[in-house]
DNA sequence: GTAGTTTTTGAGTGATCACTCAAAAATTGA
DNA sequence: TCAATTTTTGAGTGATCACTCAAAAACTAC
């Protein structure tokens, strides 16, 4: 009966955040799009509705795939911190190097590009970024939580703020990486970070807060 | 002889430069910084020749407040660390806060915003943050060299990689602070990265690198 | 083939974009 | 008061924005 669909709906959202990704969701227009995805402007708006809604669609997108390659490095090492260690280091990798697709590498992520870039203008944005935050926040709690049933971790670990910290890692990590450094420095970057949180990890003896004195 | 400006130049910046924080840069429409600035079209462009150049005199008047007000915390502390944890935990207290002038506060940095939404249509503003970065860090560096010349670190310190690594941390606390999370966790956030900064800066053992094992 | 259903097309919508420029307004030295 | 000089004005520029919709194209069941 019906005329079969030219695009497959996940490869098209796929192409859109990588797009967007690159651009960021003002800088990114409906020409762009059109191009990218090799679709004519009434196709877009039939499968997506809105730009935005294909944002937010697309931006989920980069969510599950974040989502899983971490879980799959975490899932290939014995102890939690072992994994997330190697999670950094491998985000270090992948931000300075990859160029081989002819397009430049964004090194940046995305949810913190779309985090920073979202205002009063565009509050669905804002709203879905948020959620999709708080998500990985109560995934990594949850990991570390295990780690610490297992004896990974000392009992009186507060789960929620190191999950909260190595995140904290991850972000500044990515970030730095967008800039003009070469790629060493990243590199050692992610090394420090490991070398600090390692330390942190094993003593996480803070009750010096709310003590600060100049 | 000639009509004098209605405008200071100086307070046009920092209005601007607010308004770009606030906003972004292609979010941030002509229309946007004519109600701000209380100047029609014609007088923005003959004082500043385009939106462009506009953005990159608000960035680097941005930059100066920011770098000003780190000196201010610095000058204030006897040693560096000292007043890197206390710029650290006020701009904790800052990005949780401060929302007495009825506008939302923006926690996220600008430089940091504007890095991570410069891409190949605006070089110039991507030049213009990378190089204030660059002398950011060059900045740092050279304080914690001199903290290290008066014994307040180890001689062994790479200088150079503690200041990218306290970058970092600020990058990340501001960027978190920007989501949608209790004002208290951003004050906890802050503490474990001073936490871990702290003995990460006395026990600068990292020759682990290079060497990563599962 | 053909009818029925769905997808794709692409010219076109009004709105808004960054930006221009000739004229008006404002200020000062004479 | 009046030139001289500079700033401010604001309607208007073409380009581009996100988005629409009637018609054409493409596919399946029969």
């Amino acid at each position: 009966m019906p005329r079969t669909a030219r695009h497959d709906h996940q490869v098209t959202l796929q192409r859109a955040a990588h797009l967007f990704w690159e651009r960021g969701y003002h800088a990114c227009s409906l020409k762009d799009l059109e191009t990218t995805l090799d679709m004519r402007p009434g196709s877009i708006y039939a499968a997506f509705g809105s730009k935005e809604n294909l944002f937010q669609a697309a931006l989920t997108t980069y969510y599950e795939q974040l989502v899983n390659g971490m879980a799959r490095v975490l899932q290939a090492h014995d102890r939690v911190l072992d994994g997330l260690t190697a999670y950094l280091r491998q985000l270090a990798a992948e931000a300075t190097g990859e160029a081989g697709a002819g397009d430049a590498p964004v090194a940046a992520c995305m949810m913190v590009k779309t985090l920073l870039e979202t205002t009063a203008d565009t509050p669905a944005l804002n709203e879905t970024v948020n959620e999709l935050f708080d998500r990985i926040e109560s995934d990594l709690t949850a990991t570390l939580e295990r780690a610490r049933g297992l004896g990974e971790l000392p009992p009186e670990t507060d789960c929620v703020r190191l999950a909260r910290l190595w995140q904290a890692q991850i972000m500044a990590l990515r970030t730095f990486a967008h800039r003009r450094v070469d790629p060493e420095s990243v590199l050692l970057l992610a090394e420090d970070m490991i070398g600090a949180l390692q330390r942190h990890a094993l003593k996480p003896r803070d009750e010096s807060m709310a003590t600060a004195g100049p």
